[in-house]
DNA sequence: TTGAAAGCGCTAACAG
DNA sequence: CTGTTAGCGCTTTCAA
C-alpha cells in the first residue's frame, strides 16, 4: 500500500538501518545522510506504518481510559486534561467508556492484550481484584483516578478536607442547621464527603443529625446526578417544612446541585435566601449557576494522571505512588456570601505529600 | 514477554497455522482440534498481540474520532453512541481533542499513518481540502458527522425543518414577534437553522426582522455555548424593551438556552410568561430545564455514523453516501404549551433519503 | 558511521 | 483438515 522505509533506502541509496535511525533520529548518524533520507521521506511524503512500529519496538505509544462513561461531567473535564497530555506527548488515547462492571473487566482484559497499550488509567471504580496480579505480572503500568488501590499509582482528591471547608463556611455563614445532600456511601468520594461533612460539624459543636442527610441512589446509579439532587433536595425540603428546620446544604456533586437547584426553583424555595447550597466539584456549568461549590483541579488531574502513567513505564519497579489534591472552596452566590465572582478559584496541588504506601 | 501462538502450537501438539486458524475461527479445523487449541490458549491465558495481528491482517480494528472537543455536550452525547457501537463491533476508538484547526490537520496527517486506523471519522468541520486527495488516495474510509464533503460519506441533521417546526410551534402558539438567537454564521448548522426560522415565519407571513435576531461568537468560538446564550439573551431582553416587544425566542442551540434561561432569571423576566424559549438539541440538559426544544438523535447518530464507516471499509469505491436526520419537536416547558413532560421525543430517522451527492 | 540480517507475533497462501 | 512457509514494516543487534 504506502511507502516504506525499503522505498526511501532504495531511493536515498541507502541501507534500511540508516533510514530507521535518521527516522527516529538516531546519534550516530552523519548529518549529511540524515538530510538526504529525510528529505526523500517528505518527496514520497512517507508515513511510518504504527503497528509495525509498534510490533518491533514493543512500545505501544496508546494509553487505554477506562471511564464511567460521560455519566458525571466531572470525567470529561478530567479528560480533557489527560487528551490535551497525550496530544503533547504524542500519545494515542483509547476510549473505553463503561456502563456496567462486567464491561470494565472487558475493557481491562482487552488492555491486557499483548502491546496493545502501555498503559492503563481507570477513573472512579473500584479496580477488580482479580486483576491486579495479571498486571503486575504483564508490568503494565496502571494509574487508578479518583480512586485507590495501594498496588497502583493512585490519584486522589481529599474530599474530607474539601467537605470540611465547604461545611465550614456554611457554619461561618452562621447556619447551624445543615443537611447534606450525598451519593451512595459505597463510593468512595460519598463517604469522605460525608465524614468531612461530620467533622465540621463536630469542630462547631453542631450535633450530627443523619436526618439532615438524604441519599438518593436511583437504580444502578451511584447517586452522582441530576436527577438524584433534584430528589434528594425535595426531600430536604420536605424535611424542613416539619420542626427540622434546614438553612443550609453541603451536596457531594455539582451535577447534584444543579437537580436541587432546580428542585428549589420549582417548589418556590429562595435559593440562597430561603436555602444556602454548596457544591462540590466546580465543573463548568457551577461558574454558570453561581454555585458557591469546592474546586477539584480536574484538568490537571487529566496532566498529571498521564504523566505519572508515562513515567511509571519508565519506571516500572518504583513503589506505588500516591498523589493527592487539596481541592479549594469557590465562592459565589448559592451560598449567600456572595461575591459576585471569586476569582481565587485555582486549586493547588499538595505540594511534597507522595506517600508511598506500600513496597510493590 | 507474553505467550505466543508458538506456545500454544508446541503445547497442543500442532501446527502454527492451526493455531492461528482456531483462534480466528477459521471454518476449516476440526471440532476437536478447536477445542484442544482453545483449551490450552485458556490455560495458558493467551492474549494475542494486538500490534502484530494488525500488522499481519492489514487491519487496524480502530477508528479515530476528531471532534471539537467536549465544547458542547451534543459530541458528548453523540460520542457516547460511537462508542457503543464500537464496544459491539470490537473496535477501539481513538479519541483526538481538537482546540484550533491546526490541530484538526495535525490528528488527519496522524489518522493517515500507515494502518493505524481503518478511518476517521471526522466532527462539525470544514474537512479541509488539501486532506481530501490523500484520504481518496490511501482508499482510507471518512464519515463527516454533522458536516459535508461530497466526496465522503456524511451525516446531517435537517436543520432547516427542525428550525421551522422549532418557529411554527411558537407561531401556532399566538406568537408573532419572535427573536432568534444564533450561533456564527460560518457554521453550517446556523445557517440553516436560521433559514428554517425565516421560512416558517414567512408562511406564516410575518415580516423578517433582522434586528430580532442576536448572535454573540465570543472570540474564537463559534458561539454554540452558554456564554454567549447568555449575552445573547441580554440583548434580546434589552432590544424587546424598546418599541421592539419580543414574546419568544428559538435559540439555535440548548447551551445557549441553558445560559439564556440563565439570564431571564437575572433579569427577572419569567419563562415562558414573559418570554417564550425554544432550543434545539435536546441535551441531557433539556429535559432537566424542562427547555422545549428540536431533538436531534444524537446517540444513534453516533452508533449510525460508526456503523457507515465499518461499511465503507467493506465496500471502499461505492459513491459518497448521505445520510440524514429529520429532527423532532419535543414540548416542555419554556415554551409555553406546557405538557409535563412529553413522551413522543423519539426522533426518526429519515426513510430512504440517501442521496448520492457525486460519483467517485 | 553504516549495511545486513534477525526477529517482533501474527495471518494467509500453499502444499500436502 | 493441517503443517509449512512467506511475509506485514519496522527496530535493533552485529559486523564491517
Amino acid at each position: 500500500m504506502g511507502i516504506t522505509i525499503y522505498d526511501l533506502a532504495r531511493e536515498a541509496g541507502v541501507g534500511l538501518g540508516t533510514v530507521s535511525r535518521c527516522l527516529n533520529n538516531h546519534p550516530s548518524v552523519s548529518a549529511k545522510t540524515r538530510e538526504k533520507v529525510l528529505a526523500v521521506a517528505k518527496r514520497l511524503s512517507y508515513q511510518p506504518h504504527a503497528h509495525a512500529q509498534r510490533l518491533a519496538s514493543r512500545k505501544a505509544n496508546t494509553v487505554s481510559t477506562i471511564i464511567p462513561f460521560f455519566t458525571n461531567y466531572f470525567f470529561i473535564e478530567v479528560l480533557q486534561g489527560v487528551q490535551d497530555k497525550a496530544a503533547e506527548l504524542g500519545f494515542d488515547l483509547i476510549l473505553y467508556g463503561v456502563n456496567n462492571p462486567s464491561q470494565a473487566e472487558y475493557y481491562l482484559r482487552r488492555s491486557l492484550h499483548g502491546g496493545r497499550v502501555d498503559g492503563v488509567m481507570f477513573f472512579s471504580m473500584q479496580f477488580p481484584e482479580s486483576f491486579v496480579l495479571k498486571f503486575q505480572q504483564m508490568k503494565l503500568p496502571v494509574v487508578i483516578v479518583d480512586s485507590y488501590h495501594e498496588k497502583f499509582d493512585s490519584m486522589l482528591v481529599k474530599n474530607h478536607e474539601g467537605a470540611m471547608q465547604a461545611t465550614r463556611h456554611l457554619i461561618g455563614l452562621g447556619h447551624r442547621n445543615i443537611g447534606m445532600i450525598n451519593a451512595s456511601l459505597d463510593t468512595r468520594p460519598a463517604k469522605e464527603r460525608l465524614s468531612g461533612y461530620k467533622k465540621a460539624l463536630e469542630e462547631a459543636q453542631i450535633p450530627f443529625d443523619m436526618e439532615r442527610v438524604v441519599i438518593t441512589s436511583n437504580g444502578k446509579q451511584d447517586g452522582f446526578n441530576r436527577e438524584a439532587g433534584y430528589e434528594s433536595m425535595k426531600e430536604i425540603i420536605r424535611r424542613s417544612i416539619g420542626h427540622n428546620h434546614i438553612s443550609a446544604v453541603f451536596i457531594a456533586s455539582d451535577v447534584q446541585a444543579i437537580g436541587a437547584l432546580q428542585a428549589a426553583r420549582e417548589l418556590g424555595v429562595r435559593v440562597p435566601e430561603d436555602i444556602a447550597v454548596v457544591g462540590f466539584d466546580d465543573i463548568e456549568l457551577a461558574q454558570h449557576a453561581q454555585l458557591t461549590t469546592v474546586r477539584q483541579p480536574m484538568h490537571e488531574m487529566g496532566t498529571i494522571a498521564l504523566q505519572m502513567l508515562v513515567d511509571r513505564t519508565k519506571n516500572p519497579d518504583a513503589s506505588p505512588k500516591l498523589s493527592t489534591f487539596l481541592p479549594e472552596l469557590v465562592i459565589r452566590q448559592t451560598c449567600g456570601a456572595g461575591g459576585k465572582e471569586s476569582s481565587s478559584a485555582l486549586a493547588s496541588r499538595d505540594g511534597g505529600i507522595e506517600l508511598e504506601p506500600s513496597a510493590t
